[in-house]
DNA sequence: CTAATTTGGTTTCATATGTAACAATCGAAT
DNA sequence: ATTCGATTGTTACATATGAAACCAAATTAG
């Protein structure tokens, strides 16, 4: 007797769902942080944690770095640069190429912000449990293992 | 010695991150198969095996069930009823709600989509392998259980 | 050397999204 | 019965997004 006759598929327990739902909950939880301590946007959170983590990078690199479009890189460090929170330095051997570094600005509230999210990070450890978490943990990075190579 | 002085956050080992991350890489996945066997958007789609799964909904209770805004599902609810894949029956007693149901075509369309998304989920199985599929399953659930109080 | 191609990054345009305002209806309170 | 507030669903508006066109500069091909 096929069980799939009658319910094809249980979203709930269907991981592409659970998965996007659970990436959501704990996305917009994490979101108060950046948007009410520094009034930044996500893309905008992204590049500053980038640049925070790796020093001098151009755009290109914060994109495959952080995952995210180039479109959004670019608006990211427009607005960030706006803020005075990070500035563009042209490459001298080729010009198409713009270093971008964090000011002492940006430095101080990147220091900040990745302290309240490490803080975050640890609240959720606790909330889930050590187990639950390091299995979350473990899992992703399968994800990230097995599907991660894709360019976008 | 604080480690955090050099590195005060690493992206790619922050949960909030690689969980975004884990979700995009499988939900983009994941979306060319409503995509390209139904030309159907997420919002769509969710609308579409919500209820498959339930049967006759109103819109409210599907945004329940799928963690839709309503407006997500207002829209498809109507594009799904230009397809002709769902009929709406206003309640008798209550004007304001619409009962929703899919139509013959609506369901033979769900049957199909859902066989290929339990195919998909079950080469996602294989790929991650039992255990870390296992893993991250229940990491989800554990955070679906901690978080999803939220009614949005 | 010049033309064609590639690369880094920005801007344009069309689409997707959520907030808030809205219309219609219902239920409760007076 | 009438008014007020809550609920269901749609629409209008402003913002966010990505694909594609684009510009400038560098590199490669001929």
């Amino acid at each position: 007797m096929d069980q799939t006759e009658k319910t094809p598929l249980a979203l709930e327990a269907f991981l592409p769902y659970t998965l996007s739902r659970a990436a959501e909950l704990v996305s917009r939880r994490f979101a108060t942080i950046y948007k009410d301590h520094a009034g930044l946007t996500r893309p905008e959170w992204r590049t500053l944690a980038t640049l925070g983590q790796y020093g001098t990078l151009t755009a290109t690199l914060i994109g495959a770095h952080s995952s995210m479009h180039k479109t959004k890189v670019s608006r990211a460090v427009q607005s960030l640069e706006e803020r005075k929170w990070l500035k563009r330095r042209t490459d001298e051997n080729d010009r198409r190429i713009e270093h971008l570094e964090l000011t002492r600005e940006g430095e101080r509230n990147y220091r900040k912000l990745a302290e309240l999210a490490r803080a975050f990070e640890a609240g959720l450890k606790d909330t889930l449990g050590e187990k639950s978490f390091a299995e979350l943990s473990r899992g992703l990075d399968a994800v990230e293992k097995q599907l991660g190579t894709d360019v976008f």
